[in-house]
Order: C-alpha cells, then sequence, then structure tokens
DNA sequence: GTGAAAGCGCTAACAG
DNA sequence: CTGTTAGCGCTTTCAC
C-alpha cells in the first residue's frame, strides 16, 4: 500500500506539504494541494493509522466493553455512546465480554495497549478489569455497574427504588406473595434489586417471603430453572421481580413448559423494555432502563475527561420506571 | 506511561532484550528474562500498540461491520466470528453501521487505515463499502449479502429457496392468498426473498397475489406501515411472509392494533428465530438461518487469506430451514 | 545470548 | 508557503 514518500514523489513535493494538504491545514498553496491531492487518488493511498497514532500519540478511538451483545439493554447503550462519539469525530469499537471476567481483562489490555482515547466500561462483576485501568492515564467511564473499589466516573440506574416500586405496585395489584429472580451476589446490579424487593415487601406490609428469592446468571437458562424451582415450592409466590430481559425470556419459557398465564397465574415484572415485550400475552409489565442516555451521557463524560477535564469523579444515577401491562394483572384474560 | 526504554534502565539491559523476553522468545536467558518482567510489572508497562503494528506491519484485530447492532440475526453472526477469531489469537471491533452507506464507508476506512488483518462486512446495500476494499490487499470476506460488482468471498444463505418452501407450506396449511413484506429493491436478501415468494405462491398455483407485495427498510417501523396497507385492500392478504425479524416486530405490533390474531387470522412465517419468537401467542413461525456458522465460517474463510492462501474467491451459500409454529396455523385458537 | 542501530510511516518543529 | 529533519516506541537484522 502506498506511502506518504510515494505520493510526495508523484506530486512532486515533499512529505510535510503531503500531510499538511492532506490533513486540510490552509497554509498550503492550492496547486500544490490540488497535486496532492489527486496523487494520492491515482495511488489510491490511506494514510497508515498506526503511524499517524504513534506520532500523534493519540488513537481517536472509543472502546466499549459490554458483558452481552445479544442483550438488547446493551445494544442500546451502544446507540447512545456512538451517537455521542461520532458527532464529536471518535469512532467506537464495541467488544463483548460475555460476561467473562477473564474476556473483560483482556480486551481492557488491548484497549489500553492500543492506546484508544478512553473506555467505557460495564464491567462483568467481580474480579473486573477495571483494575488494569485505574492508575494507567487512560480516561475511563464505568457503566450500568460501579467498579468495585475503583474511583472513577461512573453512570447508574437507580434501579433499586424501581425495584422498590415495582414490588410495592404487585402488592397493590393484589399478589400477596411476590417472588424475585436476581443475579448473582456480588453483581451490584443484582443486588440492588434485590434490596429494592426487599424494601418493597416491607413498605407494602408482607412477611413471609423470604424464601422466595432465587439468584442466577443473568441469562435465560438459569431464570428459567430458577423460576421452576420456586413454582415447584409447597407455597409458591404468586408474582414475579425478575432482574433483567434475558432472564424474562428463561421466565415465560418456563411458565409456558408448565402450563401458567403471567398476570392470572403469576403476576410479572422484569426489567428492561425489550421491544418484544409489549406484544406478548399478556403483554410484559416492565421497568424501563434509559439504556440511550446511558450511553450518551457515559460518552460526553468521557469525552470531557479525554478534553482534560479535571476534577473528583463523578456518579451520575438516572432514573428506570415502572411500565405497567397486563402481566402484572391477576385479572388479565386472554381475549 | 512507561515505555520499553524504562523498562531496559531498571532491568539493565538493552531494549532489544527487553522486547525479546517479554515476547516469550527463548533465546534469552532466564535470569534476566526474570528482571525484565519484574521491572515491567513494576513500572506498570504496557507495550505501545501502534508502535508495535507499525513496526510489525500487522495488526491483530479484524473488523465486523454489520448493519444493525440490535438485530439478533447479526449480534449472532459476531459470536461466531469472535470464538473463531479468539481462537486464532485475534481481537475482534464490532461496527456498527446502521444500514447507512455512509458510515459503512466511513468504518470501511477507518479499519483500512488501522491496517487491521481483515475486514467482514455485512453489506447495508447498494453503495457499498465494498469498493473501498477491493483494490486494497486487506482480505475481506461479504456475509449475508453479496458485494455488488466485486468479486471476494462470500458467505451467504439460501433464503430464496427458504422463502419459496415457506411459501408452500402456507398454501398447504390452507392459506389461499399469501403476502410478502420484504426489504428494499436492490438489495440482494430482499430481492431473494422476494422471488423465492413468487417462485412458490407459482409452485402452489396460487394466481393473483401480485399486488400483495409490500417493500420497506428492514425495520420494524416500515413493515408495521406496509402492513397496514396490504391489510386494508378490499383484497388484503390472508397470510404474510416477512423478510426479517425486525419486520416481524413491526408485523406483530400492527396485527395487534388491528385486533388480529396471527395464525386464525392472519398466517404469518419470518425470517429469523429471535429468542422471543416462541413465547408468542401463538408461538412465531418462522424461517431459522444459521447466522452463528455464518460468522464461524466468514471468519474461517479471513483467516484463511490472512494466512495467505491463495485462490479463487469462494461464495459458501448455507441453508435456513422452516420452523412451523402455531402462527401459521389458521385452525389455531388462544387457549 | 546480548547490544547497537536502523527504520516502520507519519507529523510537527524549525529553518528558510 | 515549503522543505529538512527528528523522533513517536517498537522489533529485528547484524555484529559481537
Amino acid at each position: 500500500m502506498a506511502t506518504i514518500n510515494e505520493v510526495a514523489d508523484r506530486a512532486g513535493v515533499s512529505t510535510a506539504t503531503v500531510s499538511r494538504a492532506l490533513n486540510g491545514k490552509n497554509t498550503v498553496d492550492s496547486e500544490l494541494a490540488a497535486r496532492v491531492l489527486t496523487a494520492a487518488e491515482e495511488l489510491g493511498y490511506r494514510p497508515n493509522g498506526p503511524a499517524r497514532n504513534l506520532r500523534r500519540q493519540e488513537t481517536p478511538v472509543l472502546a466499549l466493553i459490554i458483558s452481552d451483545v445479544e442483550n438488547p439493554f446493551f445494544t442500546a447503550i451502544s446507540r447512545g455512546v456512538e451517537d455521542v462519539a461520532h458527532a464529536a469525530g471518535y469512532s467506537v469499537v464495541l467488544c463483548n465480554s460475555d460476561d467473562d471476567a477473564e474476556k473483560e481483562r483482556s480486551y481492557v489490555s488491548v484497549a489500553l495497549e492500543e492506546r484508544v482515547a478512553g473506555v467505557l466500561l460495564s464491567p462483568t462483576g467481580r474480579t473486573s478489569g477495571g483494575e488494569l485501568l485505574s492508575g494507567t492515564g487512560t480516561p475511563f467511564v464505568a457503566l450500568d455497574r460501579p467498579l468495585p473499589g475503583i474511583s472513577g466516573d461512573t453512570v447508574l440506574v437507580d434501579t433499586g427504588s424501581a425495584a422498590r416500586d415495582a414490588t410495592k405496585y404487585l402488592s397493590e395489584q393484589g399478589y400477596r406473595r411476590p417472588g424475585c429472580i436476581t443475579g448473582p451476589a456480588g453483581v451490584p446490579t443484582a443486588d440492588e434489586r434485590l434490596a429494592g424487593y426487599r424494601d418493597g415487601l416491607r413498605a407494602a406490609g408482607i412477611r413471609g417471603c423470604s424464601s422466595l428469592v432465587r439468584r442466577s446468571e443473568f441469562k435465560a437458562a438459569g431464570a428459567g430453572r430458577a423460576t421452576r424451582s420456586l413454582l415447584e415450592l409447597t407455597q409458591p409466590p404468586d408474582s414475579l421481580l425478575v432482574a433483567n430481559n434475558a432472564m424474562a425470556l428463561g421466565v415465560l419459557e418456563t411458565l409456558r413448559e408448565l402450563g401458567l398465564r403471567a398476570g392470572s397465574d403469576v403476576g410479572l415484572v422484569a426489567f428492561d423494555d425489550a421491544p418484544w415485550a409489549r406484544l406478548l400475552d399478556p403483554p410484559l409489565s416492565v421497568v424501563a432502563q434509559p439504556a440511550y442516555d446511558i450511553g450518551t451521557v457515559g460518552a460526553q463524560l468521557l469525552l470531557s475527561r479525554i478534553g482534560n477535564e479535571r476534577g473528583e469523579p463523578t456518579t451520575t444515577t438516572l432514573s428506570a420506571h415502572l411500565v405497567p401491562r397486563a402481566s402484572s394483572d391477576p385479572r388479565w384474560k386472554p381475549f
């Protein structure tokens, strides 16, 4: 592939002039600039990114590391990040850690070595790639979950309150034994939703539900098993708060296998408003999180740090809101 | 951030030795190697990727450019790519072109400039970033859709046959007026599914359906409008073949607004088996595409080209298969 | 087995 | 306004 030298030769100028012309510096004679442009065109010249980045000591790329590309919550975040980054002239590379701490570390490592301008990390949980990040000068922002033991800008959603509200709401709808299916212990989003659920129970004056909690990975399969184990109890829950939308898939599948309907048989509220939620029968009640906004806010924060903004690490907490639909209505009937 | 020079100074060796030690060359004395390793550790040294890539003239990264991160079909492809790439020591960066030819070109451009080892491109359609790719020495593979007018390795799915089979199947199920909602004219996957639909009609001996075709973007909103326009016809279709899963969302939403049920009122088969498809009432009949395999095959192809495999461009065609569920059963009743 | 030194392709002083 | 030149940080001959 052609280099800047070849372009310079062909245009009969120095490499410096080529560089200036190609980077749109106005300190170059328009006739020379034109010659450079056509020479570059004819040679199919493309600047060598690594060389440029090495020289400039910066790479106009943000890394976004998420734990599950197949989860609409995270892809919505990525759109938010992308829109902001793009407008500021940055590219975004999406890395899928697959909720695997090892992969997460490896991607953080790659991002650091490639000297990206900044990293947006949605930490997988306990052992986090965040340790690698702190200490290096590379700016980073934690999304959705805080980085344990590490201070840095963070964008969170107050899902605790949302979980409490959802639980209270279930009780107001007439359910007396709400259960909860949440993520692994130690994962902040999982623990926070569980705590909110317990608060909600307390606020509603409901007792005797302490055995109605199950944990699993934030995936469909585990949530399905958890559902089965709850519903086979001698005193099963009459409703369920489910901690994310991938899990909801598993819960719904199990309900179907057991011949139970959401709403009339088991009240259901799940986190995250996936596009298919309203198409179910009954439509799924959800706690909608502002995923896109997490992305935009996170990206803005990161960009301002990259732009040398000083100051204490900030934590931005967005709020989630309940979208009641028929899956949390005990009186719901098909038709 | 520490450089190789600082590590060398600290370990009391030359940069060459540091480089050798850190890259696991066995031509270095084990005692020196240990000193290098601890020095690097203490300084929090990370090799500078751009510098290394510049020197080595290669970057162990594959770029995967897809048209919609929020579509499970593409995220499944990305998992396939990632699994293969990872096993071979490559990182994958995912770029979302958002079905926008401009963004696609821009990402191809960035990939080329960053001198990635190879590019996997799921082209957005007509004006394609493919032109940028051909001619450069960078190996690339087209996924899901061919690159118009450009020869290169390609991984496709024979969705034409699948569309034909699905249409015939609708007729066997008793539907007499199947309609079709497909993507924009000129997009190969859209045209091919439409052609298959027409073949199916012919094979089933059905006539008079020529006005039952609508086109829109491969998105929910457009498909929703298309559905409405079809069902408001004086002679509306009694069933629908829908060309992808994002569109299916729009179709289902419109059906609901019109108070119609899939199956009994309007037979439905849609492309792509999304995780929520079986949870609907009635469960959605789909044409399942081997998305994950598209990714693995594409990545393998690309890696072998990167490994200097010569030979003519190949085209691999995978097949899709019908998964019949109740949305294509005219006798389906709720309960 | 180790070090010195060249150079990957580019940009940014610095001269002119 | 343009050219010369010195590196950015690393790997890799080439000597020793």
